[in-house]
RNA sequence: GUCCCCGUCGUCUAGCCGGGCCUAGGACAUCGGCCUUUCACGCCGGUAACAGGGGUUCAAAUCCCCUCGGGGACGCCA
């Protein structure tokens, strides 16, 4: 039998890191089978869907490398069929017609509440206030004893008292499907063959079982799995700072890290940490998918994204950054130098944007030092060393690295101090701090010219 | 409150199903050191966990029971 999931996310939002969790494994046991992964946009809501952030989710799921087949089901252009499966149920018995308003169920809820007790509907509340025009909504005929049963491929059989259990609405009183009806109806209609979702839907199994049986439908296999939590173990939202997909992309993540990372988390293959896409979908299996909730650890996404961009061909690190320069009024280019501007910063960056905000002094020219930068290297002792430089780089007729490194030595031989002493100053006339790639690298990427005006510049700054 | 799920270092996890190789392994973070031209990178080393209690067994992180703790769900939201 073939394999064919979905991922469901409904567009009230952008799409954050757990379903885009669920997504990525829905994914990836379709893709490790050979088997199907389509789209269903849950936008019954109608009031709190929009086309906007049905984009974004596009767009997050694209940028992430999650492709779909087909063209993805919008659940509000299947409300008819909801209708008719709601009405199917009507005539075989399986459900009914209830006239109790959400005014009034509110008010019965309520006081259940204020006397301490467990609100359930009770059936018998259903024709209260009917008539032949008056507004009702479908109820499933739910059984009053027994057990359900449902098998989850990670956490086995469980069960539930059928009892527990109301009879739940299946159509509302405006028309539309709830969410549990909807649900099982796609599912079934889809031929989905896996289920995997978050651990929030287990309760909501036992009820949509239901709905299978009523409707003669086959049921399909489920595997819930775990919340993602945020560091105060409750599930991750947005108080939790940075929660969605779109946020980490702007932040300077790249999609391989935020694959990499959120598989990990609940998943494992041994003492494996490193996982390109492809050696995901081979070797993706339920089987090592973990039970226990996990904590999302924003240092090792980072640490994950510093190891890609480690490895990240220069040219493709190119394309990603230079529109973020360029937004940034850097006027950079694709060219050598940018190659060689990245080469030297990868190792200190662990984001995109940290390439952005390291290579400032590359673009633009140094107007100010920092104050303890300035206060400690350029002072009248420096002085000297500073036009022992520029002299001597000056006289560099080849400016390529060993010319420089070469003059750099011999400035250091002829002033008989040790490297430091000459590397300080030069950094901060040159990049205005005390941070930087090795000094040579800096002065070769620069040119002479620039260089030699940088130093002039720090000499009279004095 | 009720129902359901979960419980190995601070965090992600290996090990658990099919007890012994576990003096519990790896990774992130953290601490110390080395490298050094600053910052990083890298390398070496350290701290750190089987929630608790009972069983079963020659032997339990692994099997059973109880307790405790955490989370999730209890909508005419999805």
């Amino acid at each position: 039998m073939s394999v064919k999931t979905r991922f469901a996310p409904s567009p009230t939002g952008s799409l954050h890191l757990g379903g885009a969790r669920t997504a990525i494994f829905n994914w990836l046991f379709a893709r490790h089978h050979g088997g199907e992964f389509v789209l269903r946009i849950e936008d019954t809501d109608q009031v709190r869907s929009t086309e906007e952030s049905l984009n974004e989710i596009y767009d997050s799921m694209k940028w992430l490398g999650l492709d779909w087949d087909g063209t993805p089901i919008k659940q509000s252009e299947r409300l008819e069929l909801y209708n008719e499966y709601a009405n199917k149920m009507l005539e075989s018995g399986k459900a009914y017609k209830c006239y109790v308003t959400p005014e009034q169920l509110a008010d019965k809820r309520k006081e259940a509440q204020d006397k301490g007790e467990f609100f359930q509907y009770k059936r018998e509340w259903a024709d209260e206030n009917s008539g032949p025009d008056k507004p009702y909504s479908i109820r499933i005929l739910t059984p009053d004893t027994g057990e359900i049963e449902v098998h989850d491929i990670l956490r086995g059989k469980i069960s539930f008292d059928a009892g527990e259990i109301d009879d739940f609405i299946i159509l509302r009183m405006d028309g539309f499907a709830t969410y549990n009806f909807a649900v099982v109806i796609d599912d079934a209609l889809m031929e989905l063959t896996h289920i995997i979702r978050g651990d929030d839907h287990l309760i909501n199994t036992p009820k949509q079982q239901l709905i299978y049986d009523a409707l003669g439908f086959n049921l399909p296999e489920f595997a819930h799995v775990s919340m993602i939590h945020g560091a105060d173990k409750t599930k991750l939202s947005k108080r939790h700072g940075a929660t969605s997909v779109g946020a980490y992309r702007d932040d300077g993540y790249l999609p391989e890290a935020m694959i990499n990372y959120l598989t990990r988390l609940g998943w494992s293959f041994g003492d494996e940490e490193i996982f390109s896409k492809d050696e995901l979908v081979e070797k993706f299996t339920l089987d090592n998918v973990g039970k226990s909730p996990a904590v999302f650890n924003p240092e090792k996404l980072q640490w994950l994204n510093a190891h890609y961009i480690k490895e990240k061909p220069a040219k493709e690190i190119a394309e990603l950054i230079l529109p973020l320069m360029n937004g940034k009024g850097y006027k950079a280019e694709d060219d050598d130098k940018l190659l060689k501007i990245i080469e030297q910063l990868r190792e200190r960056s662990k984001t995109l944007n940290d390439f952005v905000s390291q290579s400032s002094y590359f673009y633009n020219d140094v107007n100010e030092y920092e104050e303890k930068a300035r206060n400690k290297f350029l002072t009248e002792d420096t002085r000297p060393v500073l036009q022992a430089l520029s002299g001597k780089l000056s006289s560099v007729e080849n400016f390529t690295y060993d010319n420089i490194q070469k003059a750099l030595e011999e400035v250091v031989e002829e002033l008989d101090l040790k490297f430091g002493k000459i590397a300080q100053p030069m950094r901060v006339a040159l990049t205005g701090g005390t941070v930087s790639p090795g000094i040579g690298e800096v002065i070769e990427i620069l040119g002479k010219e620039v260089v030699i005006s940088r130093i002039q510049k720090a000499i009279d700054s004095i």
